[in-house]
DNA sequence: GAGGAGAAGTGGTATTGACCACTTGCCAAG
DNA sequence: CTTGGCAAGTGGTCAATACCACTTCTCCTC
């Protein structure tokens, strides 16, 4: 645990006795109350600057935001997701199975198409209405002894990670417009051929092996997805070049390009 | 101009002469080379590494990265993203009307329900095919005078800026799917119900005004959006594990991304 | 009472110096 | 020739200090 990450919590600890808006101590106060130097309090404020708990003001001070409501695309569980979203999260385990690989999901997993795969699907629900229905393809060999049990009560990651050693690092999600299919329409309770996302997921363990591959299914009339959008920074020769000759300002070198042609 | 910024610049114009994979001087000697201490140093390759141009191996030296392609959810423009995903780029204004704003749109844009809107219709194409349609709605006092021309060979935020003097600072979007209505499956070119994406962006200037509300409808069959994912920091007081993913190959890290379809 | 100048406090940037953790490659011991 | 350890170089973290830019509020002046 290094100093900044432990001064990070500690900030967290004293905002929970803050309102919403209020202003948190002065940098130079956590400096002498956290006994770090300020160079620390600065980096642990700016990750909570990033993640959306803190809002910073120049010259004024550091305030307490409201939760962040739009943090889409991060390697969340579902149940943050939803709690986020102010709605309580729910699952239930469909099936579980184990099949063989096939071609096409040997590929994504990057495993033999002959190795055994658990099936999983589960039906993902907020506050008690089906939300999204989830397919988990992983290899056999990662869970020996995995049953329909294990889904009930605890996350899966930390179930991966407890009880077989197995530590998530990193992933990568498609996201696709869809239209539910007869079972799906089924499973969440809407019409046939509702508008739907198709998220595709492939997760990755800190050792560097392809984990699982996650199929879902998400109402389109109950989810959506939001972003926050910042202007890109300088991202090649050229925008930097017609940066600088325009940058009069100094500190906003946001505005050109974005929407271009 | 911020020693940070220059620093980050004088980089980028060092990597040009790099091959994808090489690594960039030390931090210690781009410190000396510079002329600035290695903090300043160290914060203009994080603005790098974070915007996917360099990678860091600890112990060993940072690296040039191949240039990244999956970079959804960002302030760029339409061009820019269809470039980015191997697609020449193109547009065709299909409408330019001024109406009347309308309840909903008023809220939208935080105008007078009776106030003057500009709605302007393009089509976007993709390597001469469509690709998304898109209706802007802009109050027309901050665009008087706005012709159909306007948007022929400029950026609009180019124009907004050199003309209206309105300098764009950020956005909220939102994503829903959604099939393709009768006029938009005819202007996309798709049967009637295809799935899609449902983007909807309002826009702020730099002085806190509401500047546009557009909804743009994606063909999902061509666009998809594709991110890469990295685990939450700790939330609550809770435990963290995974300190960094590990990288040894440092190579693969970009393969995963698009792939074709 | 209204308005403006200035002080105090805040976040923003930058420097210098130090030590730690990790990787890499050289070199000596086996 | 192989192998282990060690040293040099790298990025990662942290401290103490300084000054700048901005906001806020007080207090003085009119």
């Amino acid at each position: 645990m290094t100093k900044q990450e432990e001064t990070r919590d500690r900030v967290l600890d004293l905002m929970e006795a803050l309102q919403v808006g209020t202003a948190i101590p002065s940098e130079r106060q956590l400096t002498s109350e956290l006994g770090v130097s300020r160079l620390t309090v600065r980096a642990a404020l700016d990750e909570l600057v990033r993640d959306g708990y803190l809002d910073r003001r120049h010259g004024s001070g550091t305030y307490v935001t409201e939760p962040k409501i739009a943090q889409p695309l991060t390697l969340t569980s579902f149940s943050d997701d939803m709690r986020r979203r102010g709605m309580t999260p729910g699952s239930r385990t469909l099936e579980l199975v184990v099949t063989s690989t096939g071609a096409r999901l040997a590929r994504r997993l990057a495993v033999s198409p002959e190795a055994r795969l658990v099936r999983v699907k589960r039906l993902r629900l907020a506050d008690d209405e089906p939300m999204a229905m989830e397919v988990l393809h992983i290899p056999e060999a990662f869970v020996p002894g995995l049953t329909k049990a294990d889904f009930e009560d605890h996350s899966f990651y930390e179930l991966l990670e407890e009880r077989y050693g197995i530590v998530i690092a990193s992933g990568t999600q498609s996201i696709e417009p869809t239209v539910t299919s007869e079972e799906e329409s089924e499973v969440l309770g809407v019409p046939l051929h509702t508008p739907a996302f198709l998220f595709e997921r492939t997760t990755v363990s800190e050792s560097g092996r392809i984990v699982e591959f996650v199929r879902s299914i998400y109402r389109g009339d109950r989810y959506r997805l939001v972003a926050d959008l910042t202007p890109q920074r300088s991202r090649n020769g050229r925008a930097r070049a017609s940066a600088g000759l325009k940058n009069r300002d100094g500190e906003r070198r946001a505005a050109l390009k974005f929407e271009g042609e």
